[in-house]
DNA sequence: CGCTAGGTATAACAGGGTTATGGGACACTC
DNA sequence: GAGTGTCCCATAACCCTGTTATACCTAGCG
């Protein structure tokens, strides 16, 4: 008997709020409602205010992420596709620097945290195939998450404007070569994998 | 002619901001004034607003840090004061995590780099002495660098409940191991000295 | 076809930062 | 040492934000 909520509605506030983050607009429940076409209430039906919809729109941005991820293509290389990652990561987080942020800002509490727990999958099972081909002999776990704080820092210190923007083409090839090596993995075969991976 | 600005005024109302920062509280103009037993124009003659206050705050958290990293002593191992110092900064943040995440908000504008750049400093000159000391062959800027941002990045995702507390004993020392053996040091002695300076 | 339940719009509310306004204390002048 | 001007600080209003109350009105069912 009711009127059923209208997806469309909820898909263009978290669109609209995700690209209001994107051209670093300030956004407020009245302007978000405004380019929305609609009003302020419907962030509430939809989203219980707006936690709710900063909580969406993270979930939106961890499942960008997790595509982009998606899309690197593995190759018979291990360690090149994981630096492949971590250049795709990067540019993500670089091409959307608010959203990236916002992501972050509460990443424990997600609606669905399998979406961010997909696109970390990705750098795990990456890690594995490693170790499956004999080049490293780390627990693959902890070479992915070793990599991803290090990039993490890396990436926000430069959205951050404390280290320059090249600063990420400089450090990220050297320290996942140093965090790959360290697991295992020949070092000047593991920096020509790198090279490789992130210059795509 | 004029009357001098109170400086007990001034340093009141940082600490109560750093207080009520650690004790999770929000920090409102009005609460702020109330607890520093002032009034809310206070902020504007002594800070230009909340904004300054902020940065008033990230540098009182700068200043902090460079002081816990100066208390650190040096030791005749290089790579082992690289690691303390990585404990001693890892133990500032989880310690005031709020203030921590304060402080990296907008850490590219500071009343006084100095303050900041004062402890990237002390990571920097311990770097070049492990170079003196014929322990690494890299640039100690590249090497302090990768240190900061590795760290940076692990302790922040700890801090927002992304990764287990524990997850920062797990894996800062093997990173600080990988960047300084990836720079030249001997990874079995690098171990070693990381093992010895992050445990204290 | 009417009834009803829930989404949406409008408007009032509470709390935040900022901005006027006035008083009062300090330092400088004579 | 009294006068005086300058700005520090307290009070109170203002605007904008998120939230909540209320009314409307649409969509589905009996």
């Amino acid at each position: 008997m009711p009127r059923p909520p209208d997806p469309a509605v909820r898909t263009a506030l978290v669109e609209q709020a995700a690209a209001m983050l994107v051209a670093r607009e300030p956004v407020t429940l009245r302007a978000l409602a405004t380019r929305a076409g609609t009003s302020t209430m419907a962030v509430y039906t939809h989203f219980d205010g707006i936690a709710g919809l900063w909580a969406a729109v993270r979930q939106e941005g961890f499942g960008r992420l997790a595509a982009r991820l998606a899309d690197v293509a593995p190759t018979d290389d291990p360690v090149r596709d994981l630096a492949a990652l971590g250049a795709a990561y990067a540019a993500h987080a670089l091409t959307h620097p608010a959203l990236y942020r916002a992501m972050f800002d509460a990443a424990a509490d997600l609606p669905d945290p399998e979406a961010a727990g997909a696109a970390f999958t990705v750098l795990v099972d990456t890690a594995a195939r490693a170790r499956d081909a004999g080049r490293i002999d780390a627990d693959p776990l902890a070479v992915a998450t070793r990599q991803w704080a290090a990039g993490h820092g890396l990436i926000l210190l430069v959205i951050s404007d404390v280290l320059p923007r090249a600063a990420l083409a400089e450090h990220a090839p050297p320290i996942i070569t140093a965090i790959v090596a360290a697991a295992g993995d020949d070092p000047a075969r593991c920096a020509a994998s790198v090279r490789a991976g992130w210059s795509g």
